[in-house]
DNA sequence: GCGTTATAGTTTCAAATGCAACCATTGGCA
DNA sequence: TGCCAATGGTTGCATTTGAAACTATAACGC
């Protein structure tokens, strides 16, 4: 009989990222669904927006930024404007993109929202170290490049 | 007019867990999805039965340890059985409870697919030097500790 | 200019998921 | 013993998700 070597799921590094990341963004994600019947994917799609607000997003640039899909972007987007929270027109000179701004109400929530996922994030670093903060942000940045702000001039004639 | 403070999300401790998590599961999924048949969640189911092996595992212990609920496990299971991939028996003592096991034929799942699940955190972790794995075992204990093993004699009397 | 190809975004259908209700069995305990 | 609560597991239903097909518009090549 053969020795099978079984996989130690528990030691396996991306089964513990998968157990990690799914315990933090529920636990995040409860509150904001709770509070403002709000999904993380449209969370995200508020949380792009507001930062590279005055451009005028369109969806795919928004796709890009959430490392969400098309599909989902076209959906949470969907209920947002539907939610009067994102104003959705259509670009000048290019019919097919549309132009996303959050609206009022949207910045309202994105402001009440933020200094809570803030507040996660900081709960979560407090159990570490300042060394350990820091290999871990060295460590993300190599395993998963954070990508550079977007150049707003390229992207939004 | 107040100042936003959008949050940056691509530096937003949790997003960036998830997109390296998701990228990683992405990444070893489709390649058992696309040569058996083969979920996540069955995968798992697997992992764990291969790890504890010759106890035979309730539904809801391989629940605990694959961070499932039992919805999930139960039809990973119904799926597995399905396929001749484990054995589903009854535990003589306690008839609610299933006493599962692989075949051989999941056993050869799991020996198919283990190998590659380690090569891909090998290839993983590669992009890391020793000091910086050393950290991020660390750092993962602390986050999201490990389980101990199960000591059998106290789950299946 | 006209046909082809590419891109933005939406819709559709199937599969995955989660939740609550449910059934069966067991364990407590009066 | 005989009830009631607790546990293991499954099922039904509603929601979410993903992949591919589809619509509309724009860009390219000749």
């Amino acid at each position: 009989m053969p020795d099978h070597a079984p996989l130690e799921l528990e030691r396996f590094l991306p089964y513990r990222l998968s157990i990690l990341s799914n315990t933090l963004s529920q636990a995040i994600a409860r509150e904001y669904e709770r509070r403002f019947g709000l999904g993380v994917t449209e969370w995200r799609v508020i949380a792009v927006l507001a930062r590279y607000d005055g451009e005028g997003l369109a969806a795919r640039e928004v796709a890009e930024r959430t490392a969400m899909d098309k599909v989902a972007v076209s959906r949470a987007v969907a209920r947002l404007a539907a939610a009067g929270r994102v104003i959705r027109r259509t670009h000048r000179g290019d019919r097919r993109r549309s132009v996303l701004r959050l609206s009022a109400k949207g910045w309202a929530i994105h402001d009440a929202v933020a200094p809570r996922a803030r507040a996660h994030e900081r709960d979560l670093l407090a159990r570490l170290d300042a060394d350990e903060r820091a290999w871990l942000e060295r460590i993300l940045d190599k395993l998963a490049p954070a990508r550079p702000p977007m150049k707003a001039h390229l992207t939004d004639r």
